[in-house]
DNA sequence: CCTTAATCGGACAATATACTCCGATTTTAA
DNA sequence: TTAAAATCGGAGTATATTGTCCGATTAAGG
């Protein structure tokens, strides 16, 4: 089991960190993130291709191409890629899995959950991809 | 995606409860929950039988036969229930899966969610399947 | 124009999780 | 003793996630 994001998610949020970090470089290839990342190319490399699709970073063909943010790494929160990756559904339904849990018939831990999942998505919310660029990425 | 458990750990949740719930009727068959949580009778049969494994639930075969609580409800917090069908990754690594996060280098958000995840801990542990008595598990 | 190097897209393979089937065993009770 | 009803255990199937492969396309530069 993931911790609360799938794999993909997690990719998603550690390729666009790269970028922030490395941005000067210009277009960066899947290739030379995947080898820094320790992760597969072509995993990182469909996974960005989702995050172009909704204009977070852009990519660019042929030689000398390759993956750049699309925005300034300060108006992106680790929120917005979590959104696009996985949804939402983290920040909905009940976290025991109850059917019938919600406002109106709350499962024992409905009120307490609901806060709880509200700090994490405003801690996703606050937090930039700028805001990791001195983090070291590797092991 | 799962909301942070596993449909496993769900149905093992949701068992339990249920046999709380029922406790006055001594054996329960996999069938009667199965039909009255409308989960599979196998699967949830399977779930519970990992419970009596570690003694949370016992099980009587042949006619009669069926699960029941090897302790009172007031003395399994849901938490018990995670650690044996999920284990505790959840309350470990980065949330992030950023590999080289931890204690002595932390990423951006480690130092707000470890209190997120030890306030999770908590919820879990101080909630009872007895707290769940009243609540109805169908939609 | 041609080679090289990159993304793109579709199909495929591997793995993990979720779920099913069924025969063996156990127990009750007629 | 026999039939019914239940768990147990092992194997198998289904589905979702994760990861791979490769050919098509695009672009840069000699």
């Amino acid at each position: 089991m993931t911790v609360l994001f799938s794999r993909k998610c997690e990719y998603a949020l550690q390729g666009i960190i790269y970028l922030a970090k490395n941005q000067d470089q210009g277009n960066i290839s899947a290739e030379q993130i995947a080898r820094d990342l320790s992760i597969s190319k072509d995993f990182i490399s469909k996974t960005l291709q989702s995050l172009v699709k909704e204009g977070i970073i852009r990519s660019n063909r042929g030689k000398a191409g390759g993956f750049s943010l699309a925005r300034t790494p300060e108006s992106m929160s680790l929120l917005d890629i979590v959104l696009i990756i996985d949804g939402n559904t983290v920040f909905e339904s009940c976290v025991l899995g109850l059917p019938a849990c919600g406002s109106e018939s709350p499962c024992p831990v409905h009120d307490q959950w609901g806060p709880l999942r509200e700090a994490s998505r405003q801690m996703l919310a606050n937090t930039t991809v700028a805001q990791f660029k001195p983090i070291t990425l590797i092991k």
